[in-house]
Formats: structure tokens, sequence, C-alpha cells
DNA sequence: TCAAAAGTGTTGTGTTTACACCCATGA
DNA sequence: TCATGGGTGTAAACACAACACTTTTGA
């Protein structure tokens, strides 16, 4: 059996929840479109886990974000020669951040979750349940924060969970309940950016962790 | 690579949240102790799904019970002969239905998840994710509903509450609390047992499924 | 008639929602 | 001085938590 992991790798960008997805060349008649998750084999000897880091950098150059494991996909007829079963995970890449798409000549381009092209496999599929996950786990933990980079404003964090959620949120309530949290903490530094009164900037008192809420 | 997937089965008895384990007849020296979960290969044309679902009903008999898949464990070091990948699932086992030990001649016995013998390889640790996922879930979901028989009374829904949460409830707030959802339903039958006032029976309106709440 | 579990409402407390104006900056 | 987004409090509505007694049955 063949065993491999594929990301599902979100962003905020442009106002939009997109995904990353890298350009087969290969066989683009095998299989269903010629987009396609970042992934690959799981080495023999390779915990799943470190194979989908492995993999995430390798093809992305991203390192050190959110990474979790989503589901695996062991349907015999998803690929049309091989018995291959799929760890899927999903990752979560900082707003400022983005996928060096120089130096991967283009292969990996950004697409907006409602705007997507056709699919490898059942990447669709995939994709389909991390978006639930992300959008479910939104209402009971603190993930949203790790769409986060360093240091970033409130307004800024307000708008990912907007974006997210697909509706606008009460300032005033928002500003209230996240902070609450006890997570963030100001960093004593503002952002000037444009005519109008410098933002604080905030960060998260312990970078990694997600907890639960409510 | 070999491929299995494994079960974690709860129920509620005596009181205690239990799992079931089989004894291990051959290599008992060979990765750990002597109990294991239920489970076993992934066929090579098999769903991974389907192979949980086979397994359960094979092994222990149970059908048509609540299952979910859990998390796959892919450390390379997990058996200490071949490279394993589990994909484990949880089952919930109605309060009242037992597995048929007769049946399979003692191989399978509950333990209390507070009482667990040495098991093999992992399972321990598979044991605990699943228990955190399962306390998890009873906050925002109706999962512990499908620990109930088709027919069941109030308090005795109560009780599994209480005892997954290791806590007493309030019986007038925890009534209110559950018939708000709205999935449960009268079957307009009485159950008399014991020299006390008869309980009302409920149903779910729509058995095998479990919702998000709050 | 007694024991045992079933069943039922109200009140206070805390949480969530709705809502409007002043502040600091750059052009 | 004007446009732009940053920042702040209060009151009403609602949800949740605490709490005690009556009902029905079998022995």
């Amino acid at each position: 059996m063949y065993v491999s992991t594929e990301i599902v790798i979100f962003t905020i960008r442009e106002a939009r929840l997109q995904v990353v997805l890298r350009r087969r060349r290969r066989d683009p008649l095998k299989g269903g479109g010629t987009w396609a998750l970042p992934g690959g084999a799981v080495g023999v000897d390779e915990d799943v886990d470190l194979a989908a880091t492995r993999t995430l950098t390798q093809q992305t150059g991203l390192k050190d974000v959110y990474l979790e494991q989503l589901y695996t996909f062991g349907c015999p007829d998803r690929h049309p020669e091989r018995r291959l079963i799929t760890v899927a995970y999903y990752a979560l890449a900082p707003v400022e951040r983005t996928v060096d798409a120089q130096r991967h000549k283009d292969e990996l381009v950004w697409f907006p979750c409602g705007a997507l092209p056709e699919l490898y496999l059942d990447h669709g599929a995939i994709i389909d349940v991390a978006r639930g996950r992300l959008k479910a786990k939104l209402d009971y933990s603190t993930i949203a924060f790790q769409f986060m980079p360093k240091r970033f404003t409130l307004s800024e964090l307000q708008h990912v969970y907007e974006t997210i959620l697909g509706e606008t949120l009460d300032k005033r309530n928002f500003r209230k309940r996240v902070l609450s949290i006890g997570t963030l903490e100001q960093t004593g530094n503002m952002r000037r950016d444009g005519c109008h009164r410098p933002a604080r900037l905030y960060r998260l008192k312990t970078p990694g962790k997600v907890q639960f809420i409510k």
C-alpha cells in the first residue's frame, strides 16, 4: 500500500480564505484536474507527522506554522492505478507571509476557496473537510489566532474572523471577547499605516498554543 | 507498509466509562501488554472505513453503532518489527447492549477507563486520545445521545452525562437543556422498573445523527 | 404508609448583544 | 481641515445556575 500526506494550507489574502495548490506537470489526464494539494509519499521509515512537516517546508518554504492532522482518506478507488491511503493535514499560514512563488517557478498558486480549479483525485473533498473543520474550530477554540503574524492589530484579527465566518462583527464586542480570553498581550508598539490614528500591536502570549474557549 | 484499524469502543457500565479489550493469545511478549484494542489489518482493496466497520462487527458483534475516525498513528517505531500505520476509530456502544462474551469465549472484556491493564503497543495512548475527543465533544455536540438504546429515560441520559463528566448535574436544568435541543421526542410509552413513579421513554428523532450545539 | 425515583417553575446572576461618538494621523 | 480607521462604555435582552416540593408506583 502507498501512503501519502496531503496538506491543505489556508491563508487570508485579499479578504478571502485561500488555499495553495501546486501545478501537476506529468500525467495531467490521470486522476482528474491539473491542480493538486501539496503533498507526497511517506518515507518507509518516516513518521507520518514528520512527513507532513517535511513536505510542507520542502514544497512551500513554510516553517513553524500551525499544522494539524485532518483525516485519513482510505477509499480503494481514490487513485486509478494504485492503492493509495492519504493522511490529510491542514495548515494555517500567517496573513502576511506568502509562499515563495518565485522559488517555485509559479508551480504554487493561491486560489480562493470559492473559486477552485479542477482538482486532482479527491483533493476537492479533502479541502471541503478542512474548511468545515476550520470553521467549526473558530467557535470553540483560538485557532484563528494562528493566522496572525508575530505582531498584529485587533482590526487585522477581526478581519480574519469576518472573512472565515462570512459576516461582519461588532468592533467593541469583538475586542472585549478576544481580550477577555487572556491569550493576547500588547507589545507596547504601535503601527502607523495611513492617514489615521495608529493601532496598538498585540502578540500571543504563547504563540503555538491553541486553546478551547467557552 | 502495513495499515491497520483499531477501535476504541466505549460504553457506560456500572456507572463507569469502560472500553472493551481483546486478549492476545500469541506473542504475548512482543509489543507490550497482553490486552489490545479490537482491530486488524486493512484489506488490500478494502476501504479503511469499511475495514473498521467490518472489524467491529466481526470481533465484537456490534452493528449500527456510532463510529468515527479518531486519528492516524504513524510513528515508525510503534511496532517492533513492522512499519505499521494505524487508523484509529472510536465507537459508542449503547448502554444496555453488551458485547457477546460467550460467543467470543471471554476473549473480550470490558475495563473501566480508570483501571486499564497493560496494553499492546501504543494502544494506551490511543485510548487517551479517544477519551479526550469524547469528553470535548460532550460540550459542543449531542454525541452522548449515541450511548443510548432506542428508547430511554431522561434519567438514564443524565447518568451517562454524569459518568463521563465526573460530576452530578441538576435534574431540572438538565432536562430543560436536552429537551430544548429538539432532537428528542417522547415515545408515548412509560417504563415501570421499581416501586416508584414510571418514567417517560424518549427516542432520538434522527437516530444516527450527531449535531453541534451552541 | 413508606421508600424511591419521576417530574415540574421561578428567581437571581452573569453573559451576550446592540449601539454612537471621540481620537490620532497623513494628506 | 478633512478623510480614515483606531479606540472606548452602557443598558437591555437573554441564557444559565441555583433551588424544593409533589406525583406515582410497589412493597
